[in-house]
DNA sequence: GCAACAATAT
DNA sequence: GATATTGTTG
């Protein structure tokens, strides 16, 4: 009786079986960090990006000038794989709070603009809306918090990876576990597709927003995983 | 009651 | 298509 679904932490097990099949996982130079993009693919067997590169989930990697140029709103950090420029000015040093928060005032169906992108939501749960309790704020997951949530659930392995555990682990104001939830789920659709090879497209990469072609992949490999902190630790998460 | 998961809705 | 919400289960 019932669906065979069953929501069990069990069958977490079940859901991401390393089998092979790992594409070339691309860093897209969303760390900033590290100058040219082009030998950072190997980064995650050799010795793994900085952990001054991942934590700060923040950095503009555009400088202001050409975001003026562009009309792009830094704010969000939006384009970082597009950047070439990562000698930008890091405006906040701050670990957390990097939400992008798409604020819809609509009521009814037509929602397709985007207010702004900026860390609002991080300003105070609610953000956009001021004070009208209603819908929450549509999220967005910039390239930098998908980078954030992929070496998350990396630094996890397939097994920890809950939706609570991300969120403490990326510890970023304003994520909540659905929010986490939902894009795990989407995640693991993902993850599911690139290992199959049953799978219509060889290569789907993780829609990120601002459709940028991320290709963000957690190392299959535990081993790849051992000795690597983008994160304190989890022990040190804990509040 | 909480959390995770899958499915569905917006 | 991306994210939120809902329903079911442990």
């Amino acid at each position: 009786m019932l669906s065979p679904r069953g929501g069990r932490p069990h069958d977490a097990t079940a859901r991401a079986p390393s089998s092979s099949s790992s594409p070339p996982r691309q860093h897209a130079g969303m760390g900033a960090g590290a100058g040219g993009a082009s030998g950072r693919v190997l980064e995650w067997e050799a010795g793994l990006p900085a952990a001054s590169e991942l934590t700060p989930v923040s950095h503009p990697l555009i400088t202001p000038a050409l975001a003026a140029a562009f009309r792009i709103n830094i704010a969000g950090g939006a384009f970082a794989a597009a950047s070439p420029f990562d000698d930008s000015p890091l405006a906040h040093d701050s670990p957390t709070s990097h939400l992008s928060l798409s604020c819809d005032e609509e009521d009814d169906d037509d929602e397709d603009e985007e207010g702004e992108t900026e860390d609002a939501a991080a300003s105070g749960s609610g953000a956009c809306r001021g004070g009208r309790a209603g819908k929450k704020a549509r999220m967005v997951w910039t390239p930098e918090l998908h980078h954030r949530f992929v070496e998350a659930v990396a630094h996890l392995g397939d097994k920890g990876a809950v939706p609570k555990a991300i969120v403490r682990l990326m510890n970023v104001e304003g994520l909540t576990r659905e929010n986490v939830a939902s894009h795990l789920q989407k995640y693991r659709i993902y993850l599911k597709r690139t290992r199959n090879p049953a799978a219509p497209q060889p290569a789907p990469h993780f829609p990120t927003a601002y459709g940028s072609p991320f290709n963000l992949q957690p190392p299959s490999d535990p081993s790849s995983r051992s000795g690597y902190c983008a994160f304190p630790s989890r022990d040190s998460e804990k509040l």
